[in-house]
DNA sequence: GACATAATAGGAACACGTTCCACTTCGTCC
DNA sequence: GGACGAAGTGGAACGTGTTCCTATTATGTC
């Protein structure tokens, strides 16, 4: 890995400067995490990272950016814990399901974190296209390596199939944390998805 | 139609509340239309609707509220005019295409006022869970009679499919509404999405 | 018609995202 | 070391959603 990371340039600025812009994206996870979407306030995360409000203005031109930046990370984190292991189950939809539900059941267990995630995915406009598609890419390769395990290469259906995958998978996730939906039912509803998409 | 309305009740109080409900609502739609979530601000809603800022908020407790009853009052004129007329097509996934492409395209005609609705059906909480629900309702009822026209009792896997389907609708639409995708990609991902789900 | 109650007007006040400004510190080049 | 520009600090200020308060106007009851 030579380029690390795609989700932000983090690679460059001095030292004090990658110090500032962690602390800055820590103190985002930690408050995010404490007390979702609303907690987040841009001067808390300025007090909490030690930074100046210009300062946290001049690394993340938004709350948006901010969150999805700090959100960003996390899910990059956990996509490359999932790529370690083998993906358990016999077929392509017992996999997706595996995937979803490991997924889902990380991302109900930090309701606040969650909530604070989804908001700003949904409230994002076209500035954040990248750091959202990077997110976008992510899924659609953690949902197609479950559908073909070392495959090296996709049809157009199986991408379109894990597009429509995540498709459901967000709704779902914005219903759950609008509270319209109960963790059970964002559930069923996801495996009754991959269920009518790939009957093996 | 006795209940004329399923998503506000508007057939309480007096002619006069009834009067002023209208304005606020017909006030909102307009500066929706022109200029999106952000023109329809509380204060400007206020004014056009000749109404002490107060009073809008004793007839709408949120800008949310607001957007959710004014554009859920438009979806259902919409889908009342759809439902007229026989949809065309021969197969379930043309008729569901059809009108899939049908309901883009009238959205797409407008993108102040389908950008104001879907950030406002975004970032709704709980609250509001009872007008997103009926809109829903809508929407799916809407896909399983493109499926089946005419018929009177549906299967379980025949709701699935249209929630499915919705599901990436939605998503479709906040990509396109945050400039995250054109139109054509949406169209595109849309009639995919049928044909996986509907295979004729 | 007089009164009690509710609804509305008008607008101040507050919270938080965002912008801006004056000043200070840091890093780099000579 | 000194000079200069970039980056950071601290905080005021602005816009908009939301709340709150007081005076005024409708509305309904006797």
């Amino acid at each position: 890995m030579s380029s690390t990371n795609s989700l932000t340039v983090d690679d460059l600025g001095s030292a004090a400067q990658r110090d500032r812009r962690k602390r800055i994206l820590d103190a985002t996870y930690e408050l995010a995490k404490e007390g979702g979407f609303d907690a987040v306030q841009m001067r808390a995360v300025a007090d909490k990272a030690d930074v100046a409000l210009g300062t946290l203005y001049r690394y993340f031109p938004s709350k948006i950016h901010l969150l999805v930046s700090a959100l960003g990370r996390e899910f990059e984190v956990a996509e490359s814990v999932l790529r370690e292991k083998p993906i358990p189950g016999d077929t392509p939809s017992e996999r997706v399901i595996f995937v979803l539900k490991k997924t889902t059941r990380g991302l109900q267990g930090d309701p606040h974190l969650t909530e604070a995630l989804t908001r700003a995915f949904m409230f994002a406009d076209a500035s954040v296209a990248n750091e959202i598609h990077a997110v976008g890419m992510l899924l659609t390769s953690m949902l197609t390596r479950a559908m073909h395990p070392g495959a090296t290469e996709l049809t157009d259906d199986d991408v379109a199939t894990a597009r429509v995958i995540g498709d459901v998978w967000l709704s779902a996730l914005v219903a759950w944390v609008t509270g319209r939906s109960t963790a059970a039912e964002t559930g069923a509803h996801m495996e009754n998805a991959v269920r009518l998409l790939l009957r093996d």
